[in-house]
DNA sequence: GCGGATCAC
DNA sequence: TATGGTGATCCGC
């Protein structure tokens, strides 16, 4: 959202002067700068929020005397040092550029305001903000020409523009709209990074080498005019509503679309222009990174009658301000070539760039620095005059460096209370997702990445469909207690934590759901021949998914499906992706390495020589935790398994290789260069995650698995008729169970269930749900067969939340929802915040959870 | 380590 | 009537 450097430039003197309003046409309504800044100063002149905008205002004007006088006492011979060190650490940098990278920014316009013209067509033509009387979070370009700005007080917007309507904003909806343009966005890389609703990363790189090869139908998209606006895959038609080309020139009508026509080398193929009614036209994007992002964008206004604005960049920052540069509803590139970046930057105000905020450029002003190029040329002074990270960032702005690949940062979660309270947490929000869609599943899967990027589900299916938090949370809970108690003493080093519900019944498995566990086994004890004959299967069989047969099956065979379905999926990795499965391999082994080591290599600085499981490169003698580092570099590479060419991180690889004797600096350096990205990427650190579930096991393992899960097939099989369940010796972590026929008949006896005991561990349930009781005993007959399944995972975060599979020939969709949230800091800042009661928050802007 | 300042959305 | 809330990082004390 363009609301921030706004927000900073509407009160006071020299912020005025930045009022950007030059979209004020002469002769149209609106206001004139000069009577907006007077009306603005009216409104805000005594006010206690003025007074302490001055007193920030001193206080800042104070930080630049005391550098103005530090910088006379510079010496001419400490600046010539200084020259010599800054120009050393320069041509470092310069060294280490890197144009390899394709990067997007995609920035909806005016996003809040767009999606409330776009769904209240009485708005369309009135100036409009979302926001209260306290605070706007966002304007429409028609309020902008009164200076009605993102960040203003609603109150002064209504003197600027008396007619102004103040629209509540209206989260849900708006996330809903963002997930939509996140769908499209993962097309092209399923590794983007949101920044909030309405802006994200991209790097298109690996998109763009792919798409050389495509036939231009893959590239083909048909315009139609129509009601339905869903389908927008290549190749087929998307329905283009009436709304859309009037909506968004009248929301945008200073600028009309670039996109139509969409000019050569996209062309337009009109089949039917003498038809209005019947207009259908399609259009082919071409293979460069500018038509890329013209589909996308083009993909964006179909499905959703909302337009972005982008920028293409070679680097993060860059990009950004690229997609400033022809908003709204338009796109910029800087070709990935050092002289179109040093002729972008030359004249680049440096407060355009995302991190220089108003202070920082006003103490930059106070040394004749505004633009880039003068920021270069006080590289120096800057060194003297600043903290390293400062003017570390200054050198890389200067430059028109950034960071090339997005990377995430995250923090550690270690401590077991924080686990199953982050864990509630997610399982409270799948539950509110689920009944939003009105889905009750049986199978709760947690997913848990540990610190050195080890995956691990943990699966547990039970015999009646759940839904709440209290029944998801009983289940996630005891796998993730498992998991906790498996390592103990060490805590579980988590990174990244996931929920999900699977198994949605379909309408006939519904009809036999058993609510209870005696209706569960009873149901075992009803169908033994059955199951005994489902053991022996074809090929087909086995591959089935374990949906599709489950209402036919008994509870163990279902879970062995579940195991030769997982395993199918194994060979697809296998065959697909060699790389990703050397890399799981090479997981273990380091793994097992690291766990040799990891006592005393964790308390101390022993060094060992390690080898990239990501780059294969050696990395000579270092230390487990710059080790890490590099495998994290890697791993945020979105390049390196797909080409070995230079992305950030086997740039910095390759500059450790020539330079042998020092590794740490070449760490360093890859660290600063994505200063900015870490910046970013505090949102979706602590936010929500929606992904889509794609697990892949790890082979090795689910051989092993396998091999098992056979041995116990057979003795399910021959124990089923005489006795329901005698599992012995499962798994690690197995339970034995042995449930005899009296135990199903004083079950039975029991119901309805007084005092609740558990048949399998004999444990008194407090709960007098039966149903949460139920999941209880699922649990404890569960725990011999949970899944191991090793997830080399590729799209950790801003996933679509739901994923729909279809399932093989059938047609039925197979339905998954999962929430994945990284553990983030919980800093003393939140902290004390939240102490506060737990009433509704009326936030206004872009952040969510 | 803490709190204030800065920046972002 | 009335100028947000949250998170992260940096920096000085």
């Amino acid at each position: 959202m363009d609301s921030t450097k706004e927000k900073n430039e509407n009160y006071k003197d020299d912020l005025l002067l930045r009022m950007g309003l030059n979209d004020n046409k002469a002769g149209m309504e609106g206001l004139d700068k000069e009577k907006i800044n007077k009306i603005i100063m009216e409104a805000t002149k005594g006010s206690r929020f003025y007074g302490n905008e001055l007193k920030k205002e001193k206080q800042v004007n104070r930080r630049i005397e005391n550098m103005m006088q530090q910088k006379a006492q510079i010496t001419s011979q400490q600046l010539r040092k200084a020259q010599l060190q800054v120009d050393k650490f320069a041509m470092e940098l310069e060294q280490s550029r890197d144009l390899n990278n394709t990067i997007v920014h995609i920035d909806m316009d005016a996003f809040y305001a767009a999606v409330e013209m776009r769904d209240n067509p009485e708005l369309k033509d009135k100036p409009i903000a979302v926001g209260s009387m306290s605070m706007l979070s966002t304007s429409n370009y028609h309020a902008r020409r009164f200076g009605v700005r993102a960040a203003m007080p609603g109150f002064i917007a209504k003197r600027l523009c008396p007619q102004l309507l103040i629209v509540p904003p209206n989260f849900d909806k708006y996330r809903a709209v963002s997930r939509e343009v996140k769908e499209i966005l993962a097309d092209y890389d399923p590794n983007f990074l949101a920044m909030s609703l309405d802006e994200a990363y991209l790097n298109i790189t690996k998109h763009l080498q792919e798409r050389q090869n495509w036939p231009e139908d893959k590239r083909k998209y048909f315009i139609k005019t129509g009601s339905s606006l869903d389908n927008d895959k290549p190749g087929k038609e998307v329905k283009l509503g009436e709304r859309e080309r009037s909506i968004s020139p009248l929301l945008f009508e200073d600028t009309p679309p670039d996109l139509q026509p969409p000019g050569n080398p996209s062309q337009v193929n009109t089949e039917e222009q003498n038809n209005p009614q019947e207009f259908q036209n399609s259009v082919v994007f071409g293979t460069s990174a500018e038509e890329v992002v013209k589909e996308i964008r083009f993909r964006i206004e179909q499905k959703t009658t909302l337009t972005a604005s982008a920028g293409i960049a070679p680097n993060t920052m860059l990009a950004k301000v690229c997609s400033d540069k022809n908003k709204p509803n338009g796109q910029y590139q800087i070709l990935p070539d050092r002289q179109a970046v040093m002729d972008f930057i030359k004249d680049l105000p440096i407060r355009k760039v995302s991190g220089i905020g108003k202070v920082t450029e006003k103490m930059l002003k106070a040394l004749g620095i505004i633009t880039c190029t003068e920021l270069y040329q006080q590289r120096a002074l800057l060194s003297l005059l600043f903290s390293e990270t400062s003017w570390h960032q200054f050198l890389h702005i200067s430059m028109g460096l950034g960071s090339t690949h997005l990377a995430r940062t995250f923090s550690e979660m270690s401590k077991a209370e924080e686990q199953y309270s982050l864990c509630q947490e997610l399982c409270g929000e799948l539950a509110q997702d689920l009944q939003k869609e009105g889905l009750k599943g049986r199978t709760v899967t947690i997913k848990l990445k540990n610190v050195n990027f080890e995956v691990k589900t943990r699966a547990s299916t039970v015999s009646s469909v759940i839904s709440t938090a209290e029944e998801i949370f009983a289940i996630a809970k005891e796998l993730l207690r498992t998991e906790i108690d498996a390592d103990f003493p060490h805590p579980l080093r988590l990174r990244l934590m996931g929920v999900r519900v699977s198994g949605f019944p379909n309408e006939e498995e519904k009809k036999h759901q058993q609510r209870s566990i005696i209706g569960f086994l009873q149901a075992g004890n009803q169908t033994p021949s059955a199951t005994g004959c489902r053991l022996e299967k074809t090929e087909k069989d086995q591959f089935l998914k374990p949906l599709e047969m489950s209402h036919k099956k008994s509870f163990f065979d279902k879970k062995r499906s579940e195991r030769k379905w997982s395993h199918q999926d194994t060979f697809k990795c296998e065959t697909v992706d060699q790389k990703s499965l050397q890399t799981s391999q090479s997981f273990q082994v380091l793994k097992q390495k690291m766990s040799e080591n990891l006592e005393t290599s964790e308390n101390s600085d022993k060094c060992q020589i390690f080898t990239c499981p990501v780059c294969f490169r050696e990395q000579g003698s270092v230390s487990l935790e710059a080790f890490n580092k590099h495998v994290d570099a890697c791993l945020d590479a979105p390049s390196i398994s797909e080409n070995s060419e230079m992305s950030s991180c086997s740039h910095a690889s390759s500059t450790e290789v020539n330079k042998k004797e020092n590794v740490h600096p070449s760490f360093s350096l890859c660290e600063k260069q994505d200063y900015k990205a870490r910046q970013k990427n505090i949102e979706t650190t602590s936010g929500d995650c929606v992904e889509l579930v794609e697990t892949i096991d790890n082979p090795a393992k689910a051989e092993g698995v396998d091999a098992l899960s056979n041995k116990r097939s057979k003795e399910e099989c021959s124990s089923l008729p005489s006795k329901l369940f005698n599992v012995e010796h499962c798994h690690q972590n197995s339970c034995t169970v042995s449930l005899e026929d009296e135990d199903v008949e004083s079950l039975r006896r029991q119901e309805p269930v007084q005092a609740l005991v558990c048949p399998v561990c004999n444990l008194e349930q407090k709960t007098s749900d039966l149903t949460l009781f139920n999941v209880h005993v699922d649990i404890c007959l569960n725990k011999g067969i949970i899944q191991e399944l090793r997830n080399d995972e590729v799209n950790p975060v801003n996933q679509p939340k739901e994923s729909t599979k279809s399932t093989g020939n059938s047609g039925r969709v197979q339905k998954t929802i999962t929430k994945t949230k990284r553990p983030g800091l919980v800093t003393k800042h939140s902290a004390s915040k939240k102490v506060k009661p737990s009433n509704p928050r009326h936030t206004l802007d872009v952040f969510f959870k």
